[in-house]
RNA sequence: CGGGGCGUAGCGUAGCCUGGUAUCGCGCCUGCUUUGGGAGCAGGAGGUCCCCGGUUCAAAUCCGGGCGCCCCGACCA
């Protein structure tokens, strides 16, 4: 009768543990169609509040949100040779509609680079129209060959960042600007640390001249790539004769940059901070801080338990944490379900906050708080009872920061090893490997198919190791990177 | 696309070899008793056994064909 409760756990499969958490905690189910999924209310409610907060990051940095078609003509695809390259064999293609076959077919935008950049070269004529600074938010779709919930799904949702400039400085500024932006968001709200790097030719955007990412660590040890930013220089401007007059009287292309992060993120929240009793959502992106559940015996019991209850609810949910929003407080009044079924369902769910409340509580003035990350319980009284949850709510947002950073870190290397311990690690429980690289693409294919792992950064100067490695990982020759080499997503 | 596994009630499954009344658990509904870490009892609802064809008096079961999904690889946020 317990076994099907349990959910398997990280260590017996990883993989089996992250399917079946994620739709254990309801974030999200299968659809009819292979390859793309339902997001429930619970998962939505979680990237509704990622937007919310990144579209007011965005907003603050200077970007206005705009809404470009989901159908982009096929030729478009095809005016920078890199970038169509990159994506057409992902790209879902609509030849016939209205009951009739399409002069020119229609392909599913997989990014919409082509559509804003045409529209761009209509808007931009001056310097004094630079910068353009706009962000959609969208769903694309990549045809893929294997898919995950969240991880890589056929249809995503996603924001896309897209804007011109007047110079190349300035748009590398921008690049690095959002992606510091991704970084402070990642860290501050899914409490996900996050290593910031350059891409390398292999994995740089099709169509950009140089990929910036944010890469964090899962609990399996591989990297999930959480966010992108491009420098795209001057190459989709030329494709879409994006031109404009410059100060000097002259024209030029405008340089433009681009920068998206997906509904993948609620992925990484889940492999970053689930244990084998669910998942565990940080408070600022919880859509329920607190639950309270109402212990009682009989109907008097029950009749003042609910009563203490919404009167604790009201409390809370108007008091003000200084930055005036409202703790979000829920009361689980299901009848007929024990109290212990209702912990393990919020646990499942990784609501941040419980607090137990019972007859005794209620006769010493108390509620029995606890937390969901540590499940560490602890009475507390009603009467400082919304300093008490604030206080454990910023708390609790901190050490989950802290806790993701001390593994990734006790999982990363960086003392110099030899390939062949490279290979034992990529073969085993794997980890994040700074080591040389000398650049040669042919040695990081090569580490690819031997290990199966990647650079996924070179990293900025705040990750790199205290003395930078001298020899390249697997050929021994003179490094001139240190790479960051992992397993990824 | 290669390899593996699986399609039977909302979910998980037994039955298939050896053809004959479709099994069990969870969940769901009703009632009563319960409720401080996954409640108990009683009653009840719920099925194109993935699809099409064949064999047979009779197919979940045997035969042929198809479809779908999941997992592992190659491509990717």
């Amino acid at each position: 009768m317990a076994d099907d409760k349990k959910l398997t756990t990280r260590k017996a499969d990883f993989s089996a543990w992250y399917n079946e958490v994620v739709l254990r905690s309801e974030l999200a189910d299968y659809s009819p169609v292979r390859g793309c999924m339902v997001i429930r209310p619970n998962g939505y409610g979680i990237w509704e509040r990622m937007q919310r907060t990144l579209d007011d990051m965005f907003k603050a940095t200077g970007h206005q949100n705009a809404y470009f078609p989901l159908f982009i003509p096929e030729s478009f695809l095809r005016k920078e040779a890199e970038h169509v390259e990159g994506f057409a064999p992902e790209v879902a293609v609509v030849t016939h509609a209205g009951g009739k076959k399409l002069e020119e077919a229609l392909i599913v935008r997989p990014t919409s680079e082509t559509i804003i950049y045409s529209m761009f070269a209509k808007w931009v004529q001056s310097y004094r129209d630079l910068p353009l600074l706009i962000n959609q938010w969208a769903n694309v779709v990549r045809w893929e060959m294997r898919t995950r919930l969240f991880l890589r799904t056929t249809e995503f949702l996603w924001q896309e960042g897209h804007t011109a400039h007047a110079t190349h400085d300035e748009a590398e500024v921008e690049a690095r600007k959002m992606l510091g932006v991704y970084r402070d968001f990642m860290e501050g709200y899914i409490a996900m640390p996050v290593i910031t790097g350059q891409k390398t030719d292999a994995e740089r955007f099709a169509g950009a001249l140089r990929t910036y990412c944010v890469e964090a660590m899962m609990q399996d040890n591989k990297a999930l790539q959480a966010g992108t930013s491009h420098n795209l220089g001057q190459n989709f401007a030329k494709a879409f004769d994006l031109k404009f007059q410059t100060e000097a009287g002259g024209t030029d292309y405008a340089w433009n940059t681009s920068w998206g992060v997906t509904t993948r993120m609620v992925g990484g929240l889940v492999m970053t901070h689930g244990d084998d009793n669910g998942i565990v959502v940080p408070p600022l992106l919880a859509p329920i801080e607190l639950v309270i559940v109402p212990i009682y015996r009989n109907d008097e019991e029950r009749t003042n338990v609910l009563e203490a209850a919404n009167r604790i609810a009201g409390l809370l949910g108007a008091w003000d944490r200084r930055e005036s929003s409202r703790l979000r407080v829920h009361i689980d009044a299901r009848d007929g379900m024990k109290p212990g079924a209702k912990y393990y369902e919020w646990e499942m769910r990784g609501i941040p906050l419980r607090l137990e409340l019972g007859p005794r509580d209620l006769a010493a003035n108390q509620g029995v708080l606890v937390r969901r990350d540590t499940r560490a319980k602890r009475p507390v009284s009603l009467n400082t009872l919304g300093e008490d949850v604030a206080e454990t709510l910023s708390a609790m947002q901190r050490d989950m920061l802290a806790a993701a950073l001390d593994r990734r870190e006790a999982n990363s290397i960086r003392t110099a090893i030899t390939y062949d311990r490279f290979r034992e690690i990529m073969a085993g429980d794997g980890a994040f490997v700074y080591a040389g690289w000398c650049g040669d693409p042919a040695c990081e294919a090569a580490v690819k198919e031997e290990t199966k792992a990647t650079i996924r950064c070179i990293p900025d100067e705040e990750f790199r190791s205290a003395e930078a490695p001298t020899t390249c990982l697997r050929c021994g020759g003179v490094s001139t990177n240190e790479a960051l080499w992992a397993k990824a997503y």
